[in-house]
DNA sequence: TGGCTCATGTAAGAGCTCTTCACATGAGCT
DNA sequence: AGCTCATGTGAAGAGCTCTTACATGAGCCA
């Protein structure tokens, strides 16, 4: 009972020709599916309508596969943050939102990269391109928060712009992973996670003395202004 | 050649005795070994000297074992925050403070909870009591974050205390699960995973209006200092 | 065109896990 | 003493991972 698979091998012949770009392709699918752990290498295999043991010739490994996956989104997810982040137009603190804004919208709309990327459980010493995608990726943050440090006002101590990266990345990473994935968005909030996050960065830029409010802050500030604050208006 | 486990039967019996208890100890222990992934229900039975079927009579699922743990994992999380909450002793921010040390000292310290809790991959509707847990263990930092809230300084609007809670949650277990968790915690940071969140937390409740050095806000506060902020000296 | 070669695919199998079944054991109650 | 039922066992099916030996045909060279 395996016309099938016959049949699949009648139309494609019996080399697949693209594999290892199917089977990337498949793996996402199956990710996004059924998440990072249930994904199955066997399954990858059989839906490009290969056998189970023809992966093997692409991939050392299951891991391999995972990891490839990952690097991948880091390359995605880097672009996307650097067309976010626009070098800094038309000005640094509006990039700077539209970079965590371009954050959760990858996670939300590439579960399946975004869990490969941090929720796999790959040994981070596996794959040394992988990490090199990863600090590519964490560079774009970096570079943002660099230029908004040079705008820090003065009077106050310059926050060290490295802090300020990684402050940012947890910020976002923490409200993507709890908030805005799959079923873990169930959680009822009062406010998407994107306003969520923006409140966030705003709150916190704020503390670092920015007058985050008439958004043009790069040099003609109207400093203080009685802000409504980032959260929406009290009813 | 089994003799090694004629000799464990014979230690202990035909019935095991404590086997729930046993399984659930071992299955943390391979957890903080393997992974939330690699982590294995025969392993477990192995590990506690029983058949590989056994375990079935205490749980239905290698999922419900594993979301026994992750129950466990949110009533002992819910005590350590509660106890570092302690009712806001000796004052509100000091206490929040010494929260956000707890929750990334329990990241840190039950690795294998953590990531039961937080990264096993499971469908949140699994499990009723998990949720509500879960559940508990965040109202604490909502408890916290409102009695925060309470002391928002006038003039400007108070921040709405479930926001604060969940930005404070994202926060931590952003710093938490980027970076203060095994081999993620390779990444070269320029401070602890502590201080990186202390400061974080320090600047966002600055952003809302809180002034973070003294400490003793709570009535007497000496505003303005010209602080040095919260990332250390610089160099 | 014919023939070589090697990347790419397949089949079969060992060893593992998950899960279920019928059956064994013995702890605790009557 | 005898019953009962919770708890553990062994065997077995189905699935996955990964290896090994073999099959196929695409690209190249004469």
């Amino acid at each position: 009972m395996s016309w099938r698979k016959e049949q699949r091998r009648a139309e494609r012949g019996y080399h697949h020709g693209n594999l290892k770009e199917a089977l990337l392709q498949a793996a996402l699918d199956l990710i996004a599916q059924k998440g990072a752990a249930g994904f199955t290498f066997a399954d990858a295999a059989r839906m490009a309508g290969v056998s189970p043991a023809a992966p093997y010739r692409h991939f050392r490994d299951r891991d391999e596969l995972l990891s490839s996956i990952a690097q991948r989104g880091f390359e995605q997810f880097e672009a996307a943050l650097a067309q976010a982040w626009d070098d800094g137009r038309p000005d640094t603190v509006t990039a700077f939102e539209r970079v965590g804004k371009a954050y959760l919208a990858f996670a939300r709309e590439e579960p399946s990269f975004y869990s490969a990327m941090f929720e796999s459980g790959l040994p981070s010493d596996a794959n040394p391109a992988l990490m090199a995608a990863g600090e590519r990726a964490f560079a774009v943050i970096r570079a943002a928060a660099e230029r908004l440090a040079a705008l820090a006002p003065p009077g106050v101590p310059r926050p060290p712009a490295m802090m300020m990266a990684l402050h940012i990345w947890s910020m976002s990473h923490g409200v993507a992973s709890l908030f805005a994935r799959g079923d873990a968005a169930r959680r009822k909030l009062p406010m998407s996670p994107d306003e969520l996050l923006e409140a966030e960065v705003l709150i916190y830029l704020r503390g670092l003395g920015f007058a985050t409010d008439g958004r043009a802050q790069d040099g003609k500030g109207q400093a203080d202004e009685k802000p409504a604050g980032p959260w929406g208006k009290p009813k």
